[in-house]
DNA sequence: CATAGTATGTAGTATATAGTACACATACAG
DNA sequence: CTGTATGTGTACTATATACTACATACTATG
């Protein structure tokens, strides 16, 4: 049950590569830019083999997954994310620790409410 | 105008070192856990010079300062704040994002009713 | 003025991060 | 059975991160 990085890749890459030959490691690792070998040894877990942030965006559009999604499984948080926290650390340091145990619908609220210019 | 890392510490260790002489650049180093050189590098703002968040943590104590201040000075975002959005990524990077140009009132105010159980 | 304390400059180190290069074995298609 | 595509193993590399060690120079005080 335990979803890593690799596996995670792997699996849905395999799967739309039933459909669409060209989801090859191969011809994924030449897409985003790395050597073959590279992306075989981050599908398997090697622990010494990691992607930048940049590689991991682009694997996510080739994947048609959530980038966020992704880094999180590579133990990132995005860049942009981590430059609006670092401009207001009391604020959202605070904050997000106060999110920490809330569900995900009472978050979900939260951000549509803001969304909604309620605030 | 541009405060750093380098020069906020540096000011507040002075600071302090009026009052008292504990507050030496070699003391503070010796508590912190570090070479005096090394502190030096970092307070006159040396490029290859950088704390790990647990002496960033120790150093913020000695000053008293808030230690996520010192962070994101030094350019990180505590682990136990990106651990919390790396839990839930789409939830927590969209609600961050969505919170970028708000006010710091408006999210104090949420995290106000967040602590009170409004939600 | 001696010396204790203070900051700094230079050089070197270990580990982590982010890869390349290339050989190899197997499968698969014409 | 020939050539091409596929995934993998091994070795090597460059840069960033996070320091230590030591020599030097200033400066403040008893």
């Amino acid at each position: 049950m335990t979803t890593t990085f690799g596996s995670f890749v792997r699996k849905k890459r395999e799967k739309l590569r039933k459909a669409n030959r060209d989801f090859s490691l191969r011809q994924v690792a030449a897409r985003i830019g790395v050597e073959p070998s590279y992306l075989s040894k981050i599908e398997r877990g090697d622990h010494k083999a990691y992607l930048t942030e940049e590689k991991i965006r682009l694997l996510a559009g080739e994947l048609g997954e959530d980038p966020d999604v992704l880094l999180a499984l590579s133990g990132k948080v995005s860049r942009d994310v981590q430059e609006i926290i670092r401009r207001r650390p009391e604020l959202f340091a605070q904050l997000i620790r106060d999110l920490k145990e809330m569900p995900d619908h009472a978050v979900l609220r939260i951000a549509r409410e803001v969304r909604d210019g309620k605030w």
